[in-house]
Formats: C-alpha cells, sequence, structure tokens
DNA sequence: GAGTTTGAAACT
DNA sequence: CAGTTTCAAACTC
C-alpha cells in the first residue's frame, strides 16, 4: 500500500507548514496541480469560505464534493503538498482540506490525514465558483444536500447551480445491509464510499474487512459522530436534509457526512473509533490521527460546525432588514433575506465587531452589505470598527465578503460595534429560532434591543425607556406610535433605519418586513425630501478616527448634531433637545434659546460638563468682555487636549450646516462640506490634527471680529474658502471618515456666505433605494 | 398609567 | 421660508 507511505510523508508537511499563507501560496504554484488552481482560486478567493462551517451542508455530497473542495483548495492552497497526482488523479488529506477550510484547525495538533481519491471533476470550476454558496447553504439549503447514492455520482444543487458530480474511485460495499435494499450496505455508518476515496481496491478491502472484524466499529462511529451534533444543528439538518435522511434511513443507511464539507471529514474522522480506525488507516488508508488531537473533537474551530452554523441562521438583524430588503430587489432574490444578518457571522474576527460578516448563503450580494441598515444614528459614529473589519478581512479570506461589504457599505463603519452588540446576544437568542425570515429578524431585532431577559417585558415605558438608554448605542429602537403608522420620521424606528419589532408598541405598524414595499418606498419618499432624512443625527467625530490615537475625539464635543436642535423651553438639558439626548453639545447650527447643553452649549463655552466648568470659570476670570475664544484659550490652557476638541471640533463639525441661513436639509451643502472633509481625512495624517489648533484660534478670533458672519459665531475657518481641506483638517480629525450619501465630493461650490458645511461622518446612508 | 410638555417632522 | 399642525418621545404627577 503506497498510499500510507505517502501520507506519511506528506502529513508531516502539512502540519507544519498548511496554515502558511506562504506556503500556500508556494503550494499554488505549485506544478502539481491536478486541478486549475488559477480558475478556482479567483473564485474561491473572492468567495468567503466562512461558509464551510455549515457543517450539515451537504452531508452526501460533501465527500463528492470533496475532491472539488479540495481542488478549490488548492486553489487557495493550489501547492498544497499532500495533495499530488502521483497515483491519484486526486490525492490530498484532510489535513489540506482543513487546513484550507480554516486556519483554525490548525491550532490543534491533530494531523488527520485523509487520503482520497478522486476523478478530475470537469465541473470543478464551476463548482469551486459557486461552491462557496453551496457550502454555505449549509442548513438552508436543502437542495445543497445530495444523497450519497450507491452510485459513483453525487451531483449536489444549489440554488440554481449544479455542483460537480465526482465519482470516486472505489466505493465500499460494507457488509450487506439486513434488508439488502439499495446497493449500500449499512455495514459502517460511515460508508468508505461516503467518507473515503479510496486510492486502490486493496484499501477498499483492507476497510471493509476491518468493519467486517469490527460490527460495531461502524455504529460507534457513527453515535460518536452524531453526538458531535448539537439539536439544533441535528434539527437543521433533518429539516434540509429530511428527504434526504428518510431515504437513508429506509435504506438503513446512516448519513454519512453530518458535518460539513471538511471540517466534516475531519470530524468524522476524530470522532471515529481510533482503536479500530487509527490502525486501519494507519495501515490501509494513509489516514494518520493523532489521538491527542481527539481531545479537541468538537471545536473543529475552523468548521466548528455547532456555533457557527446556529450563529448563521439565527443571526437575524432586523436593522438590516432595509437594506436587505433593498438588497433582494436589486438581486431580484425572492428568497427568504433574514438570512443577510449571516453575514454578520464572523464578527468576532471583525473586530469587536461585527457587525459585520461574511457568509451569506445563498445570493452572495446579500452579505455585501452587512453594516448596512443599522441603527444609522449608531452607526454614523466610528470608523474603528470598519477599520478592523477591514484588517479583520485580511486576515481571512473568509471574511473577505466582509471587507467587501464593509468597504462598499458606504462608510458605516460603527455598524459593525453596535451589530457586533446585538449579534453577541442575538447570536446566542436566536440560535434555534425558526427560519422564517421575517419572523428571525423580528426575534433579532428584538434579541437585539433586548439583551436582557427581562426586557421582554417590552410593554412597559418605563423599561421601554430604560432599554432604550441601555440599547441606544446598541442601535435598536423600539417605538411607540399610534399615528405614523410607523412610516414618518417620528418614528424612532423607521428614522433609525429600522423594522420595528415585537417590543414596539406601535400601533397599525407599517414598518415591519412584510411591508417592506411600503417601507422602501417610503423611505424613498423621505429622501427625496431629506437625502440625510435616515441619516445619523448624531455625528460622533470621536469614533470616526480611531487610528488617529489623539485624545482630541474622545470628548463628547467631538460629536454634533448633524442639524442642530431647535430648543427653545428644555435649555437643551432635557432629551428633548437632540442634541442633548445624543450626547453631543450644541453646535452653531443650532438654533436652541438659553441653550444650557452640559456637553456643549451652542455658544461654545462649554465644550462638556466638566469643561463648560472650566470655561466658565474662565471667563468670570476673563471677563464678559472676552469673546468665547478666549474661554476657549483658557480652558485650552488648562486642559489644551480636552478644550481643544470641542472649542475647535465642536463648532466646526457642527457647522455642518448653517444654523439659519443654511436649510439643515440642503445635500448640496453637506455634500460640499463632507467632500472637504473626506480628502482632508484621507489624504491627511492623523497626525495633522493635532497642529490646527492655533491655526483654528486665529481663525476663531477673526470669525469673532467679523460679526457679519452668523452672529459672528461661525469661525472664520468655516467660512474661508480658500483651503477647506487646510480648515476642515484642523478642525477635523475625523476628516476621514466624512461620507455623503450622495457624495458629489469636490464639486460642491462653496455654501452662500462663504460658510462651509461640515457633514462630518455621517455615514452614507444605505441608500435602499437606488438613485 | 394618564396627562402634559416639548420639539422634531410634516404640512401648508 | 415661515408658520402651523401633527406626532411621539420625554417628562411629570
Amino acid at each position: 500500500m503506497d498510499t500510507p507511505e505517502k501520507t506519511q510523508i506528506a502529513a508531516p508537511l502539512v502540519s507544519a507548514h498548511e496554515d502558511s499563507p506562504v506556503f500556500n501560496f508556494i503550494r499554488s504554484l505549485s506544478p502539481i496541480k491536478p486541478v486549475k488552481s488559477t480558475h478556482i482560486a479567483q473564485t474561491f478567493t473572492s468567495l468567503p469560505f466562512t461558509a464551510l462551517p455549515s457543517v450539515f451542508t451537504s452531508p452526501h455530497a460533501n465527500f463528492h464534493k470533496d475532491p472539488s473542495f479540495l481542488r478549490r483548495h488548492q486553489s487557495l492552497d493550489p501547492s498544497n503538498p499532500d495533495c499530488s497526482s502521483e497515483n491519484h488523479n486526486i490525492v490530498c488529506r484532510n489535513g489540506d482540506f482543513i487546513n484550507g477550510i480554516s486556519q483554525r484547525s490548525k491550532s490543534s495538533d491533530k494531523k488527520v490525514s485523509v487520503e482520497v481519491h478522486a476523478e478530475p471533476c470537469k465541473e470543478h470550476s464551476d463548482f469551486a465558483t459557486e461552491f462557496p454558496q453551496t457550502s454555505r447553504c449549509g442548513f438552508y439549503n436543502p437542495e445543497a444536500m445530495t444523497t450519497c447514492s450507491a452510485g459513483a455520482e453525487a451531483a449536489v444543487e444549489t440554488a440554481g447551480m449544479s455542483t460537480p458530480i465526482i465519482p470516486v474511485a472505489v466505493k465500499s460495499s460494507g457488509k450487506p445491509l439486513p434488508e439488502g435494499e439499495g446497493q449500500q450496505q449499512k455495514e459502517w455508518p460511515i460508508d468508505a464510499s461516503d467518507l473515503f476515496i479510496f486510492s486502490s481496491p486493496n484499501d477498499v478491502e483492507a476497510f471493509r474487512e476491518l468493519v467486517h472484524r469490527s460490527p460495531d466499529f461502524g455504529t460507534v462511529c457513527l453515535s460518536s459522530l452524531m453526538s458531535r451534533f448539537t439539536p439544533d444543528d441535528v434539527s437543521g439538518f433533518e429539516r434540509s436534509q429530511q428527504v434526504d435522511l428518510l431515504s437513508r434511513e429506509q435504506q438503513q443507511i446512516e448519513p454519512p457526512y453530518p458535518t460539513d464539507e471538511a471540517c466534516g471529514q475531519k470530524e468524522a474522522i476524530k470522532n471515529l473509533d481510533y482503536h479500530n480506525l487509527d490502525k486501519f488507516l494507519d495501515k490501509y488508508m494513509s489516514i494518520q490521527l493523532d489521538k491527542n488531537s481527539h481531545n479537541d473533537a468538537g471545536t473543529c474551530v475552523p468548521f466548528d460546525y455547532t456555533p457557527v452554523p446556529n450563529f448563521h441562521r439565527g443571526l437575524r438583524r432586523r436593522c438590516l432588514d432595509f437594506e436587505i430588503a433593498e438588497l433582494r430587489k436589486l438581486s431580484g432574490d425572492d428568497s427568504d433575506y433574514s438570512h443577510i444578518a449571516l453575514s454578520q457571522h464572523d464578527e468576532n474576527t471583525l473586530v469587536n465587531d461585527g457587525q459585520l460578516p461574511v457568509e451569506s448563503e445563498d445570493d452572495p450580494l446579500r452579505c455585501t452589505l452587512p453594516g448596512i441598515g443599522l441603527h444609522l444614528n449608531a452607526l454614523a459614529t466610528t470608523s474603528n470598527d470598519y477599520q478592523s473589519v477591514e484588517h479583520g478581512n485580511l486576515l481571512s479570506e473568509n471574511q473577505l465578503m466582509n471587507t467587501q461589504i464593509s468597504s462598499s457599505s458606504l462608510n458605516l463603519p460603527n455598524s459593525h460595534q453596535s451589530l457586533h452588540e446585538s449579534l453577541t446576544s442575538v447570536a446566542s437568542e436566536d440560535i434555534g429560532s425558526a427560519d422564517n425570515g421575517v419572523l428571525v429578524v423580528q426575534d433579532g431585532s428584538q434579541s437585539c434591543a433586548y439583551p436582557d431577559s427581562e426586557e421582554l417585558d417590552h410593554n412597559s415605558p418605563q423599561k421601554k425607556r430604560r432599554k432604550a438608554e441601555h440599547s441606544e448605542d446598541t442601535a435598536c429602537k423600539r417605538c411607540n406610535c399610534k399615528k405614523s403608522k410607523c412610516l414618518k420620521l417620528y418614528c424612532e424606528c423607521f428614522a433609525a433605519g429600522v423594522y420595528c419589532i415585537e417590543p414596539c408598541a406601535c400601533l397599525d405598524c407599517l414598518n415591519k418586513p412584510i411591508h417592506e414595499d411600503t417601507v422602501l418606498a417610503t423611505r424613498k419618499q423621505i429622501e427625496s425630501r431629506n437625502p440625510l432624512a435616515f441619516a445619523p443625527k448624531v455625528i460622533r467625530a470621536s469614533d470616526s478616527f480611531p487610528d488617529t490615537g489623539d485624545d482630541f475625539n474622545k470628548t463628547p464635543a467631538s460629536a454634533r448634531h448633524k442639524r442642530g436642535c431647535n430648543c427653545k423651553k428644555s435649555g437643551c438639558l432635557k432629551k428633548y433637545c437632540e442634541c442633548y439626548q445624543g450626547g453631543v453639545g450644541c453646535s452653531f447650527n443650532c438654533r436652541c434659546e438659553g441653550c444650557k447643553n452640559s456637553f456643549g452649549r451652542k455658544d461654545g463655552s462649554t465644550l462638556n460638563g466638566v469643561e463648560a466648568e472650566i470655561i466658565d470659570e474662565g471667563k468670570e476670570n476673563i471677563g464678559k468682555s472676552v469673546g468665547n475664544q478666549r474661554s476657549l484659550e483658557v480652558a485650552k490652557q488648562r486642559d489644551p487636549i480636552q478644550a481643544t476638541p470641542s472649542a475647535y471640533y465642536g463648532p466646526s463639525i457642527q457647522t455642518t450646516y448653517s444654523a439659519k441661513n443654511e436649510p439643515p436639509r440642503s445635500t448640496s451643502l453637506v455634500t460640499t462640506s463632507s467632500s472637504s472633509v473626506l480628502h482632508a481625512g484621507q489624504n491627511q495624517g492623523t497626525h495633522k490634527h493635532v497642529a490646527p489648533q492655533p491655526e483654528f484660534e486665529k481663525h476663531y478670533d477673526d470669525n469673532n471680529n467679523n460679526s457679519s458672519n452668523a452672529g459672528g459665531k461661525m469661525p472664520e475657518v468655516l467660512r474661508s474658502n480658500d483651503t477647506p481641506s487646510a480648515v476642515i483638517k484642523t478642525a477635523s480629525p475625523n476628516g476621514k471618515r466624512v461620507s455623503s450619501p450622495h457624495s458629489d465630493f469636490g464639486s460642491s461650490p462653496p455654501l452662500r456666505s462663504g460658510r462651509r458645511l461640515i457633514l462630518k461622518s455621517i455615514p452614507s446612508f444605505p441608500s435602499l433605494t437606488q438613485h
């Protein structure tokens, strides 16, 4: 048996290098390529690998698919040393797949090498291309599961796609079934044809012999295998594979691969009766099992079927609904979009967040908008997550999709944060939930909104309020609309770009997935009227520039309400005030009267609670004759770091809209400022944010001297047309993150009266409507 | 929980 | 664009 030898030889290599990207690359260059790695690699690379975790995806097809998978994998890891064409068309060990499938598997010391033999797949390229989808189908795609019939071929069909038929070199006959029905015999639960592809008849015979000698061997193996799955997995599997299972059950044929893809194989192998199997493998099958790894059984990290499938399946965010719906429309996919949330799948990797996700099940497109649809207000804020996501994506091809999504998702960086949080709770709560899109979505949202069980009592206003406060950062809203049908901005849910959920006490609510058409239409209408209507109300600069590392952004003052408030009686000290509610100071955009916003007064005298006191104190000391700039200077002297943001960034940022002269809703204005900021931010190093202060002061002073400007409150910098970028850089550390939904960057003319409107960090709102 | 206050959103 | 109305959240009792 030449097989064992090969295995032994190759195994070390795999163990040592399989994880190495470099090694993978080298392997990709390997002349020994049974499969067209190049082509596959492209498609595969572009595809999120994370899909693989779907354990039950296509048990039957798995093995048949495995060759393809391997090939794809080769594509990814084309040069896989473990794969050789020596004696077989394709000989690969499980370790390879595992490696290819997931990096995490490597972490384990186990070496599972299964030499399989598969004939070239004529459709492999297509399959490779499609594979991710197929594999991702997991529980969702019953069709993905194909019965591993006794025949040498198994076709896996997934949503309109047919996977390659990969004939196995040898089918194990095994011991005859009691019934003898069908060609397959129930001998070893894991049919050799399913689990292994023998490179030679001798191997098959050896395997049979082993099985025969150990009557319970198969049962044990199967039990062990199945025990690895959670009830949810099993149920999901059963649902999707019901037909197949029934069919097999009738035939008394055990499902060969409850596990997904390579992971499934790996798990299967791990769960095998090692005493028997190991011997057999060592001798006949070139399968090396590291018994030490057996401890990890069930912790097939990369393919950890249990959590992953559930997670994906369970993830539902209503917040994504709008976008999803839109996407679905765009893609013309009528399928349940609820699973889009799945795109969030690997949030842990992503960041802290996740908000975003990599895998989509059927429709890649869906995956592409992970961040979109999140609570917009929350999303508006930071780029940290966004960046993190990107990095995370780079780390793994599995997350490639995420990257695409993230980058394409209109700068909704923050979504990751909230998403992650939401997902965290949702993931667990939604597990086992019905796959019904709508229901699930709501559930997900609900989960999102109410991570705490206590919050289940959503009818209590106080609780709601409290919940709202708690979840305020989590981008989950709930409303109590009575007349608006939750289709107006009055509705917080609708305004936030999310569907209403159960906790909402709204009446006649139309802001639900079932009315998505209405919702989208309404949305469009409102957006047509005000493109930024759904943009975050509060633009948080602090979150926008994670990489800057400067502390300037950390003060509430660094964030501003995009439009400013119009408070008359509340003094901007109550939540009636959107600025206050948003935890940001009032800005020059505000038309409030008697502003006492503790986060920062409109006049700029107050940066935040502490700063305000400092400033006030400074004012007193300096005298009323001294302008605000003096106060700012005083404050800055006392605490340059904190004072700066408020003093400088605040006004600058706030000037997104002119207080009175500039219509808050002027898109063009916003665009202008956005572009400026964007340019500044993108092209400028973060360190530049620090320098501007003096300059700002100068402008500010000048501004004060110039009473002609909007009440003299507008810093000259903002008014100046000369160097928007510079100004912005100076004033806005976040400049790089500015994104306007409608970006006419650079084309926007200066605002009237030379005033520049700076809309910072307004995440491009997911345009559900394709304008 | 009901009623009031408040200010944003929508409308004219 | 300003004024008014509608609306729902925030708040008070």
